[in-house]
Order: structure tokens, then sequence, then C-alpha cells
RNA sequence: GGCGACAUAGCCAAGUGGUAAGGCAGAGGUCUGCAAAACCUCCACCCCCGGUUCGAAUCCGGGUGUCGCCUCCA
């Protein structure tokens, strides 16, 4: 069964070929860099992500590449309003786009484009376009002719002459366009704003020509794979369609992939209807209706929980239910450090990157055919709970039992098969995330010897409590113990077992 | 007005003609002084109306509703 992916540009659902046989390029738009990212954001890019390293996963070579856009209206305005220049605004969103993606755990594109870096390839091809006669110069702009592409509207579907202009008020008048359709390939400059020379004069770029010169000088004529947010098919797209393919009589995409907007309150997300939620305010405590920090890798469950494509509605209630689901898969990833050795686990299989499972594995089997079909993430997603509740289990068997159910020869494939699974989803559990446990264990030698008297002690007492039907005493300690981060455990047979909440090297401790 | 999506339990969500995965939350029970863990049990007339079929959540037609795009937008 062959990767099938849907295509915007078919409307279907089709087998993913591409063009050189085990090799894929793809080009995502990125972001324009004058604000920090929100969720709407972190959705796409983890959704790419996520399909990069899937298409990785199944062997193919993945080139992939996105653009900053650094030159822009907003960065502009965003410069004079803190009295510098483009360059610095740009720069420091860069930066913090950087930081925001990796928590989230986004792998780097292998090439990041920027706009100030494409001037020339934009020139030339606007200049190929003027030659072709798609392209006129007016009014100090150059605009691209759309009535004279004959397939404009394939990629969303519209037809020039249902196309309705000034739909939402724009003002025509003002502009020297000679349609109304027609959009800049390059704007003459204003005065006071930052301008670079070119054959027309001194302006910038249009918004939707330097993805087009950036794919070509990139990525080439043709790519496998262009994605993007569901807004921009039009007119993002269908403008750099048109642009790409007037110059060069070739494709610019052979998979259009796009994902659904996230929502809030049914509403999309957006910076101008001013209900976004930026990721660092999410990771970070800064949420109103969720005032703690929340682990990256349970936002990244919440986004592939559901279907890229579908729209995604952000709640409260759906972190929270994240926030619980990634417990359990972290405690499934966490099972081989946790207890590998009580099991007889080797340190060292323990510490290497997990093993390729075998083909005949039913649940990496379950595993690809979700996510053949149209990267159903949440499909794939019921495999590795299947897989982490289950090793979850056994490991709160051993725990408060001593012994788990099944044997380890049994659960080291498992163990083994979730965390290669669950890496190919970026579903990893991070350091920070084990110091975080460490920090909540005791872990200083001198420390943890003096307190284990405490604990100790506290339980002889419990003990004694417990043994005098004194259950109001008994329960008190238990909670001190409790807020120390111990857990008591009376055991059937009298004993008493406790051990320490979230450490990885919890020996059972026995008290009589 | 035009174009395009989507509609499955309290919430998220799978399902692609053979009798409703999974997650989160919830209820009851066994065990326990309490707790923990484990185990058992319960929780969907698949938006509506027609049609095709032995059989439809799944296919077709018609409604209804929600969302996105047509203006910067992931």
């Amino acid at each position: 069964m062959p990767l099938t992916l849907t295509n915007t540009l078919t409307r279907r659902q089709q087998p993913f070929i591409p063009n050189t046989p085990g090799q894929v390029t793809m080009y995502c738009c990125g972001v324009t860099v004058y604000d920090d990212c929100h969720l709407g954001h972190a959705r796409s890019y983890l959704g790419w992500d996520v399909l990069r390293r899937y298409l990785r996963w199944r062997g193919y070579a993945v080139r992939y590449v996105q653009n900053f856009t650094d030159i822009d209206d907003k960065i502009l305005n965003r410069a004079r309003a803190e009295g510098t220049t483009m360059a610095m605004v740009s720069e420091r969103y860069i930066q913090r786009y950087f930081e925001d993606m990796r928590r989230l755990n986004v792998l780097d594109a292998d090439d990041y484009p920027w706009v100030t870096e494409h001037i020339g390839a934009i020139h030339e091809l606007i200049g190929q376009l003027e030659t072709k006669g798609y392209a006129y110069a007016a009014g100090g702009d150059v605009y691209y002719r759309v009535g004279q592409f004959a397939d404009y509207g394939q990629l969303s579907g519209r037809s020039q002459s249902t196309l309705q202009a000034g739909a939402s008020g724009r003002d025509l008048a003002a502009t020297a366009k000679a349609d109304p359709a027609d959009f800049a390939l390059w704007k003459g400059a204003k005065p006071d704003e930052p301008a670079w020379e070119s054959p027309w004069g001194p302006g910038r770029p249009g918004w939707h020509i330097e993805c087009s010169a950036m794919i070509r000088a990139r990525l080439g004529a043709t790519i496998d794979i262009h994605g993007g947010g569901g807004d921009l098919v039009f007119p993002h797209h269908e403008n750099e369609i048109a642009q790409s393919q007037a110059a060069s009589d070739k494709p610019l995409a052979n998979y259009w992939l796009h994902n659904g907007m996230v929502t809030v309150n049914g509403e999309k997300m957006s910076k101008s209807l001013g209900n976004f939620t930026t990721i660092r305010d999410l990771l970070d405590g800064g949420w109103a209706e969720y005032p703690q920090p929340v682990d990256p890798m349970a936002v990244r469950l919440f986004v592939l929980q559901g279907h890229y494509r579908k729209p995604l509605d952000f709640t409260q209630a759906a972190i929270a239910a994240s926030i619980n689901g990634w417990q359990t898969l972290k405690a499934g990833l966490l099972f081989g450090d946790r207890h590998g050795a009580k099991l007889g686990w080797p340190a060292v299989a323990i510490q290497s990157s997990p093993q390729e499972p075998s083909q005949a594995n039913p649940w990496v089997e379950r595993f690809q055919t979700a996510m053949d079909d149209d990267l159903n993430t949440p499909g794939a997603l019921a495999v590795l709970f299947e897989l982490a509740k289950g090793l979850q289990r056994e490991g709160n068997c051993l725990v408060h039992a001593g012994q788990t159910q099944a044997s380890p020869d049994v659960l080291w494939p498992q163990w083994q098969t979730l965390v290669h699974l669950a890496q190919a989803l970026g579903l990893e559990v991070t350091p920070e995330v084990d110091g975080d446990a460490r920090a909540m264990g005791l872990d200083d030698g001198a420390m943890a010897a003096d307190r284990s008297l405490t604990i100790a002690e506290l339980i002889q007492q419990r003990q004694v409590a417990r043994q005098q039907r004194d259950f109001a005493t008994a329960d008190d300690i238990r909670d001190r113990l409790a807020a120390m981060g111990i857990v008591v455990v009376d055991q059937p047979d009298g004993k008493v077992r406790w051990h320490r909440q979230q450490i990885n090297d919890s020996e059972p401790n026995y008290c009589p």
C-alpha cells in the first residue's frame, strides 16, 4: 500500500509518487516575521514536520525548504513603532520562531530562504513574465495580468468570470491595475520606505512572487509537495502557480497540501481577530484559561489528535485532555528507563536508539496503514496509546506488586516499538522533562540518606499508629510523606512499600 | 452572492458497504481501615429526509447546520 495524500489541486486523495524515486522536494510557506508565532502556526508547522518525519520513516530522502518573509508592511510598521529597522525586527522574530518550534520538537528545515536574499531572483522572474506578456508596468508598480493565464483558478476552483472584484470593499480606484483581478509583482517605493533598485524603479517585491522565486532558486521548476495553511489557497498559492507556471511552462508542484485552521470557540484564530494564543504563552503558563506551563509534547499531541486538514478547536478542555494523554504516553516511553534495569535489560540497549521493529509487527502495520491514509495521525495515535497503556500498567504492577504480568521478553519489543513509532511522530521525552522529574525526587546522595532515615521513621510511626488503629494519625503521616514526593503502598502481606514519585531509578523500599 | 470543506457519545476522534477503534472525562463493583495499583461492568437511535442494496456511519439525491476563502493571514 502506498502513501496517499489529499491534493488540493485535484481535490482527491491520490498515491504519492515523487518526481525522482526515493527523493522528495517539499516547500511550505513560512511566517512573516513581525510577531511571535501563535497556535495556528504551531499547528501548521507541526503538521509539515510530521509529514516530513513520516516520509523519512517511509525511506524517502526529503529536502524541505521553508521561507521567512522578511519584507512586509507589518514588519515595517513594527520597525517604525520601535524606531528600528525591518531587518532588526525580522531577525528578532526569526530567532524567536526557532526557539518556539524547537521546543515543540519541530525539526529545522534544510534551508530557510529570506526574501531579502532573493531580490535578484525575483527581478529575473518578473523580467521573464514581462517578456512573455504576463506582466506589465504601471505607475511605478508591476502587475501580473491574470487574464493572460488560461488556467488561473485551477487550485482554488474559481473561474475568472466568477471572481467578484472588490467583494470585501477594497478600494479599487487607488491602484493602477488594468484589471481588478491583477496582482502586484513589484510595488513602487513610497517616500520613506525601504526600497530596492530594480529595472522598473525602486520598490519592493509583491507578496506572492517571493515564493515562486525562492522555490525555483532553491528547489527547481517543479517540486513534489507544496504545503501551507488553508487560508493561503487563494490568492497566495493560486498566484504562485500563475507566476511560476507562466514562466516555466511546468507544474509548480505536483501535490498541494493544506492544513485546516485552528479555531477558538468555533472562530478562526488569527492576528486580525485578536483571539490568538502564542506558543510561548501556552508553554510558559501565560494562557489565561490554563495558567500553568504546558508540556510542549502535550501541545504536539493536541495537534496530532486531529487530522491536519480539518479545523482544530482550541479549548481549555482539549488541552487538559492532551496533558493527561501525554502522561500516559510518557509513562510508556519512559518504561525502559524507569524499569528496564529491574527487568534485566542491558543498560546499553536501553540507552541506544530504538531498534527498527520487524516487518511483521502488527502495531507497525496498523500505524503505517493509518499514516498512509493521508497522514491519519489520530488513527496512528490509537496504536501508540494501546502500547503505552499496556506498558504503563506493567510499570505500575512492577512498582506496586514487585513484578510484571508479562515477561520482560514480551515487554521489550513493545517498548521498542512504542519509542520507534512515537519518534516518527516527533513525540519524544526530552532531557528537559527528565530533569524536571529528577528535580522532584531526592537526588542528592547525602540528602537522600538523611531524608531516607526520616522517611523510614515516619513510616515506622505510621505503622505503629495503624496497629493501634489510630487511622487519623496514619493518614496524616501519609499526607506528609506525599508532600515530600513519597508514595506509600500498603501491601496485602502487611509490608509497606514506598517509592518516590516520577523518579527513574526508584528502587522499591521496604519497612517492616 | 461565488468557491470549498466539514457534521460519529459529555469532549477529542477512528471508521472508505457487513453490523460503531482509541484517548480524555464519568458511573458502579471486587480488593483496601484509608489510599494506591490491578481487574470486572456500564456509557452512540453515527445532523435530518428520501433512494440504491440482502445489508449503509460508509454509496447517490435533497435538506439543515457549522466553518474557511473571495481583504493581511499558517
